[in-house]
RNA sequence: GCGCCGGUAGCUCAAUUGGCAGAGCAGGGGACUCUUAAUCCCAAGGUUGAAGGUUCGAUUCCUUCCCGGCGCACCA
């Protein structure tokens, strides 16, 4: 901002809070400090102190120890000559207590801080009367003042449970999204939440670097975007002068990189797609591939199950079960496997292979499939399977062997010319993982690029567009090799029982705010 | 894109049939040296998302628009 026309109308606390700047400045006091030496954190400090409680003879437990810890203010209770507060920092929260006559002329400062503030305090632990581990506090600096009011609740802890009871917090679903700064600083929740979203990410690291896996950085900008049947963002380059897509998919670059005898990849990245926004869909959200040289389909099934069940220990501290939305699922390996016919034959009670496309047809409307006149007879089976399958399937299962003509970069079947290898993860009703045995065969994949052409010319925005350099790259010679894709984001859903795609990503997209709102 | 619900003070929420827009917290002034949703006293705080309409009078009824949530459609 900085444009006067355009800073909205201060409140009352923000005009306070920007005298209280201008008083402290009359006093020579800096509002925004440039450093502090912080070497203690409110939980470390606390354990410590309780620590030495324990070991100490009876009644000498008196003297704790100096600390020096920096953080926000969340917690003000000024008593006249003293003053209790609660310091936040990224471990939890300990109070702190400033006396008068201990702190002399600084003890005015006091009355010049706000919930908000960034201090720094340098002081030595004791306990209450009320029992509760506190700095006393000997000297403390402001390190940054806060003008805006941050809106936070107050907070009781239950004496029974412990529980944490917050009130009048900040509840408000679009302001949480639009400032998750101020969200993460006030709800505790959040920012563990997100925590547990790095960890998991870095699990993932983990078990792909144990298992020689090279993480690679491919090309965002894209002349040709690939890998994947979606609308993708259009920009341009100026300097070029030509169009570029954002990908949507890193799926033909890493294979290009196997080409290259990297043999073991994989790309943690956003990918983009230019559609509808749910609670399932972000326009930029995090997509894993990884793809292992001499593998098929088989081998990156087992390499799923164990990366999944090494997560779901990871966030449930040991267990194979967690529950998702109400719903227990157990990741108990292995998997169950479900072929594609023998799902939508079973679960869908549909004899496909003797219907006509016009049975079908009638089949997929009576589901409420849109557009139905307009899909193939491949992609009215895939309407149908996801109806009457996909949805229905919580306990995590491998979907086996899908039709040929919607995979267009997948080997075909194994004594199965019609069918290619390759497994959708279904986990609650949702699509967890898709993989195939990778084609190879620069032949056959540029017959299934032309045949992807011909449905483009017939109308299908999401046909795969026929990239030549990826055949040229295939015609070096691409060793067997098997491919994973899994949706970070909504992987992170389900460990972590989100309903919303909106609650596992930091600044989800929305719709920009109105001027003076 | 369609349907339903919501938007009132910095935050969380009230407001009867259409009749002066209120409370708690935060903020301001005052009291208070072990409080913890600190307490007590005082004063203040609003273009009710926006624009129109109906009406003597609209937070309330009607229309359009903006933003969000949920569901449906699309998709991963």
């Amino acid at each position: 901002m900085g444009d006067e026309g355009r800073m909205e109308k201060k409140s009352a606390v923000l005009e306070a809070r920007l005298e209280k700047l201008q008083a402290l400045e009359a006093r020579g006091v800096a509002p925004f400090a440039y450093r502090y030496e912080v070497t203690d954190h409110a939980e470390g400090a606390r354990a410590a102190y309780e620590a030495a409680e324990g070991a100490a003879a009876p009644g000498e437990a008196g003297q704790g120890a100096r600390v020096r810890l920096g953080g926000r203010l969340v917690s003000l209770r000024a008593h006249g000559k003293s003053t209790f507060a609660d310091l936040a920092d990224r471990t939890g929260r300990l109070q702190l207590y400033f006396k008068a006559d201990r702190l002399g002329e600084a003890y005015g400062l006091l009355a010049l801080l706000d919930i908000g503030d960034w201090i720094g305090v340098e002081g030595t632990l004791f306990r209450t009367r009320m029992g509760e581990v506190t700095v006393q506090v000997d000297s403390f600096e402001l390190l940054a003042k806060s003008i805006r009011p941050l809106p936070l609740g107050k907070e009781e802890l239950d004496p029974e449970t412990g529980e944490r009871r917050v009130y009048s917090g900040f509840a408000d679903v679009e302001q949480r999204y639009r400032q998750r700064y101020a969200d993460l600083a006030v709800n505790a929740e959040v920012r563990e939440l997100f925590l547990r979203r790095t960890r998991i990410v870095s699990a993932i690291r983990r078990f792909l670097d144990e298992r020689d896996f090279v993480e690679v950085e491919t090309p965002v900008l894209q002349p040709l975007y690939g890998g994947a049947s979606a609308r993708p963002f259009v920009t341009h380059h100026n300097a070029l002068d030509m169009r570029l897509y954002m990908r949507i998919a890193d799926e033909l670059y890493l294979k290009r990189l196997i080409v290259g005898g990297l043999e073991r990849v994989y790309e943690i990245a956003k990918d983009f797609r230019n559609e509808g926004i749910d609670r399932t869909h972000n326009p930029e959200f995090t997509m894993l591939e990884f793809y292992q040289a001499f593998a098929d389909y088989g081998d990156m099934m087992r390499l799923v199950e164990e990366l999944l069940v090494e997560l779901v220990r990871t966030v449930t501290g040991g267990g194979t079960r967690l529950v998702y939305q109400g719903t227990e699922v157990d990741f108990t390996p292995p998997f169950r496997r479900l072929g594609y016919y023998e799902g939508l034959r079973e679960h869908g009670h549909l004899d496909f292979e003797a219907m006509d496309d016009a049975a079908l047809r009638d089949a997929a409307r009576s589901l409420g499939v849109a557009d139905v006149n307009d899909l193939s007879r491949p992609k009215l089976i895939d309407e149908l399977f996801k109806e009457l399958v996909e949805s229905h399937l919580q306990q995590p299962t491998f979907i086996v062997d899908y039709p040929r003509e919607i995979s267009p970069l997948a080997k075909p079947k194994r004594g199965a010319p019609t069918r290619v290898e390759r497994f959708e993860l279904m986990v609650a009703g949702r699509e967890l993982a898709n993989a195939f045995s990778e084609l190879n065969d620069p032949l056959d994949q540029r017959e299934r690029f032309l045949a992807q052409s011909r449905l483009r010319e017939a109308g299908d925005e999401e046909a795969q567009s026929y990239d030549e350099d990826y055949v040229r790259a295939l015609e070096y010679g691409m060793p067997p090799t098997g491919g994973v894709g899994i949706g970070i984001d909504r992987l992170v859903m389900l460990l972590t029982d989100q309903a919303s795609i909106r609650d596992v990503i930091l600044f989800p997209t929305l719709r920009p705010e109105q001027e003076g709102s």
